[in-house]
RNA sequence: CGGGGCGUAGCGCAGCCUGGUAGCGCAUCUGGUUUGGGACCAGAGGGUCGGGUGUUCGAAUCACCCCGCCCCGACCA
């Protein structure tokens, strides 16, 4: 060992040996020597064996890509052994992936802990009565799955838990002196989703952490707000993502403001649009944007005969005008809300795509859906000539046809269409808002820069959800003044199965998961070449070595071929090799590599301080 | 829930159309040979053919019903 590697071995060992008094001594302080990757587990009191032998692994590595997989990370998980399926959107969590999550789990509960946020662990079955009393019952519908005990007691699992902490805060805050105070929890939801897909990255069961915080005043609320988004913004970094906070719909759960963190892969299921001349990002369920469009030109409404062409592009095509000259018009009946019931019309651009939650939206509703046939001409519209003018119902329009001249639009009569549209001279009594999808190219409504979108998978979002929850829930304190008030709320979650899941999409190759430094199950896979009675003396001291220098090790000491044994060992995904064989031995040199890449021969007596090094050059953590 | 597809051994599949004793590869077990990138030989175990009803002398195969799973749409961490 030279000195330099010797020094670096001492320094390790100390580190190994004090790690947890410097975290018992520094409570909620977070420890760069976490970053390491380096007995992680231990930090937090989970006690998992930092080294195991393979053949007493639980490991059932599949070579066949199960068929019903969709997703490389749904793939990748069964085949490596990390998860099965117990039921539709429900898995099994197998050692190596009990070994991930918790040290994902780790990093959030670090920067919870550093934030200033404190763990508690709320129950899983919820009595239905609280969600009646929140009002959420019946805007959550079927995602609840509800039962009845044997007392005939509704209850529900939870799929979230606004209810039961807003029901725990209006027992026990009094006064104003408790905030504001943020509290959270890791724990399993469940949601039951209408299509559970793609493995871990849809499930029905998951695991979450949740966080909720309580304030007096929004003031305050935003500062946490902030503080949150801050906190997110560090724990995917930490995780080694490609990711990006985008601005967000608030959805079922309601509030004013939201950001959604997506972390960037071809396989997410949302679309994100971002401006690539400043740092705007949305859902393109919110983004909002600008595009040029043809202007028509001025002229008296007439009558087009359009027999049988019915959609916006084939009545373009057959008028002979650009798409964008078209008026599309969308009829919906509304459920929910003040509207609840009604049917409206939309109208968007023939070349644009409506975007529903913008409606839903407008509309102050919880849901929509298509019309019939039936309903169309209860309104005075006949399916496929439908057009805004004259119209029986309320009509949206998207606010980029405000001023538009020269349109061409359904004559609610069959077969016959209107040209010369002019929206603000026919249409004085449509409601005007942002309705339309955010495409590619379109310009930024901030900078004027062009917008691009990419697919998301949503990890985390947080919410401002000022009082939706709290008054209804009766969350009162009082304030300086003596009087009651209600507080204020903001809650802030990550799906932690799914990051899971999320950085198999991002970290993989052809051989497997790359699981960054920080999240692998081990850091170090030792296999042993051939079964001679030297390899596997030597390969124990190293065993025993990385073991006392605290740094996770999977020993590969199975009676198998050598191609198997790589295979596994890439399939799984650790990150660092070490390979001892009779071949090297003679010489008294192991090989070393990270896993994807070439393998170095080194001193034996060197493979722990490399190990060692190569861990804490990988996290990019001070050593 | 609507539309499409699929259920045959742990995994991947063939057989079904045209009914006649259930097959292949991988995995597993035993013995042997082998050992630097998913070995080889010999043998073995393992299947209510998703379930039910019907048609038939006879059903994995044909018909009907049910169940489950996967993909496309509305939900969301």
């Amino acid at each position: 060992m030279n000195n330099e590697s010797a020094a670096c071995f001492r320094a390790a060992i100390w580190l190994a040996c004090s790690r947890r008094h410097r975290l018992s001594e520094l409570p909620g302080q977070p420890s760069s020597l976490c970053h390491t990757g380096l007995g992680l587990s231990e930090c937090h009191g989970c006690r998992y064996d930092s080294a195991m032998k393979y053949s007493n692994c639980f490991v059932p590595t599949l070579r066949d890509v199960p068929a019903d997989a969709e997703v490389i990370s749904h793939q990748l998980l069964l085949r490596a052994g990390y998860i099965r399926r117990v039921t539709s959107g429900v898995y099994d969590y197998l050692p190596l992936a009990l070994r991930v999550l918790r040290r994902i789990e780790a990093i959030i509960r670090e920067e919870m802990e550093r934030a200033g946020a404190q763990e508690l662990l709320m129950p899983m079955v919820q009595p239905t009565e609280l969600w009646e009393k929140s009002g959420r019952l019946s805007k959550y519908g079927p995602e609840l799955l509800r039962f009845e005990d044997r007392h005939g007691h509704q209850s529900c699992l939870g799929p979230t838990h606004e209810e039961v902490i807003c029901d725990l805060m209006s027992r026990e805050l009094r006064s104003y002196k408790q905030l504001p105070i943020n509290l959270y929890q890791i724990q399993n939801k469940f949601r039951d989703e209408i299509r559970p897909r793609f493995g871990l990255m849809r499930g029905r069961e998951f695991v979450m952490k949740d966080a909720y915080s309580f304030h007096a005043d929004d003031e305050s609320l935003m500062a946490e707000y902030r503080n949150m988004f801050d906190t997110y913004t560090r724990i995917f970094e930490r995780l080694g993502l490609r990711f990006r906070p985008v601005e967000a719909d608030t959805g079922s759960i309601g509030g004013s403001d939201s950001h959604e963190f997506h972390v960037l892969a071809d396989s997410g299921e949302d679309l994100i649009a971002h401006c690539e001349g400043c740092d705007y990002a949305a859902n393109v369920e919110k983004a909002v944007s600008g595009r040029d469009a043809p202007a028509g030109d001025a002229a008296p409404l007439t009558a087009l005969a359009t027999p049988a062409v019915t959609t916006a592009e084939d009545v373009a095509a057959f008028a002979g005008v650009d798409a964008a000259l078209v008026i599309k018009t969308l009829v919906f009946c509304v459920s929910g809300g003040d509207a609840d019931g009604a049917i409206v019309a939309a109208c968007v651009r023939g070349d644009d795509q409506l975007q529903a939650v913008k409606l839903i939206h407008a509309l102050g509703a919880d849901a929509l859906e298509m019309a019939s046939d039936a309903q169309i001409e209860e309104i005075g519209g006949v399916t496929g000539f439908v057009g805004p003018l004259g119209l029986d119902a309320p009509v949206y329009m998207d606010a980029g046809l405000e001023a538009a001249v020269g349109m061409l639009a359904g004559a609610n009569k069959r077969d016959l269409h209107l040209t010369g549209v002019d929206v603000a001279r026919d249409l004085s009594r449509a409601q005007f808002v942002d309705l339309r999808e955010t495409r590619a190219g379109d310009c930024c409504s901030r900078c004027g820069g062009q917008i691009a979108l990419s697919r998301g998978i949503e990890v985390g979002q947080v919410f401002a959800l000022g009082r939706r929850y709290t008054e209804p829930m009766e969350v009162q304190f009082q304030n300086q003044q003596g009087k009651r008030e209600v507080a204020t709320m903001g809650c802030y979650g990550i799906g932690v199965s799914r990051l899971m899941a999320a950085v198999v999409e991002q970290c993989h190759d052809d051989g497997g998961i790359a699981w960054p430094d920080i999240l692998a199950p081990f850091s170090v896979i030792l296999v042993s070449m051939g079964k001679s009675d030297e390899v596997l003396e030597a390969s124990e001291d190293i065993y025993r070595q990385l073991q006392a220098a605290g740094v996770s090790v999977l020993w590969d000491e199975r009676n198998e071929r050598p191609g198997v044994k790589f295979k596994d060992a890439e399939l799984i995904g650790i990150p660092l090799q070490v390979v001892i064989g009779d071949r090297g031995l003679k010489q008294g040199v192991a090989e070393f590599g990270r896993r994807g890449s070439e393998r170095q021969e080194i001193a034996l007596s060197a493979v722990v301080a490399a190990s060692m090094a190569a861990l804490s050059a990988g996290s990019g953590a001070a050593l």
